[in-house]
DNA sequence: ATGGCTGGTAGAACCAGA
């Protein structure tokens, strides 16, 4: 049995927090990171300290300004395919194969802007078909799956601060949580959070940056999330946050998730 | 209490995030 760790972490810009990613991978040392929200070209992204700490194999999905993933190891990779379920060119995916032959998928949803409405709000329904899109991919899906990223949805009522606040809020409405659960109907997906801290547990990744407090206020929604397939999912046998990550200097408003398979 | 913030990029009374 070898184990291998995988974290995942919207970082809202790779370049800006390359300190903060450091001191988690000095203090967490995965053996797989992802990174969603790199915000770089491929040909900027900072390979320095990654280099330094051993994530020598390096796999980026870039664009100007916005989105981008990003899957930096210490154990071989081979590109798998980089889908673009929004079929309008923007870098939110990376799908690649492990040594032991699982695939690992990085994938970084659209948030889906203000307005819980596809016709007032296009964001939104590219959001809605996105999911539709990944839904398709998934019922064909036959290998054994790693999946992890920003789903940007919080499905249960204990994975947002306040459910009924937020039931008409873009990330927690009942049309987008019944897509989510058409999502891991489809392939019979696993959430490794859930098992790990049962609902209704509290369980948060994403606090916005305009609390002013945002420990103290805790009004925090679980947007991140870890997938694995049925059989796979019973080699996890670990899963933890990095919650304090929150309060480091010049933070991210996502925190890094760690999951840990033996197989 | 959907924004009180943040980053990228342009050089903006900008855009996007969620």
């Amino acid at each position: 049995m070898a184990r291998l760790s995988i974290a995942s972490w919207n970082i809202n810009s790779v370049r800006a927090r390359i300190g903060i990613v450091e001191r988690f991978l000095r203090q967490e040392a995965p053996d797989i990171l992802c990174l969603q929200e790199t915000k770089v070209v491929d040909r900027d992204f900072p390979h320095a300290m990654f280099e330094e700490l051993g994530y020598v194999h390096r796999m980026t999905n870039g664009q100007p300004m916005h989105h981008g993933v990003a899957i930096l190891s210490k154990v071989p990779l081979r590109e798998d395919r980089r889908h673009d379920w929004q079929d309008n060119g923007e870098a939110r995916h990376l799908g690649v194969r492990l040594p032991n032959g699982i695939l690992l998928e990085n994938v970084y949803v659209p948030a889906g802007g203000d307005i819980p409405d596809p016709i007032a709000n296009p964001k939104f329904g590219q959001k809605l078909r996105y999911y539709d899109r990944m839904t398709d991919w998934s019922a064909g899906l036959r290998e054994p799956t790693v999946l992890v990223g920003d789903m940007n949805i919080a499905p249960l009522e204990c994975d947002v601060w306040n459910h009924k606040a937020l039931l008409d809020v873009v990330s927690h409405t009942p049309v987008e949580v019944a897509k989510m659960n058409d999502l891991m109907a489809s392939h019979g997906w696993v959430d490794i959070g859930r098992t790990f801290f049962p609902a209704p547990q509290r369980h948060y990744t994403w606090w916005s940056y305009r609390a002013a407090d945002w420990k103290a206020s805790d009004r925090g929604r679980r947007l991140d999330h870890v997938w694995a397939s049925p059989k796979l999912a019973q080699h996890a046998v670990g899963y933890r946050v990095v919650e304090p990550a929150r309060s480091w200097e010049k933070p991210s408003d996502h925190i890094p998730m760690i999951v840990e398979f033996d197989w």
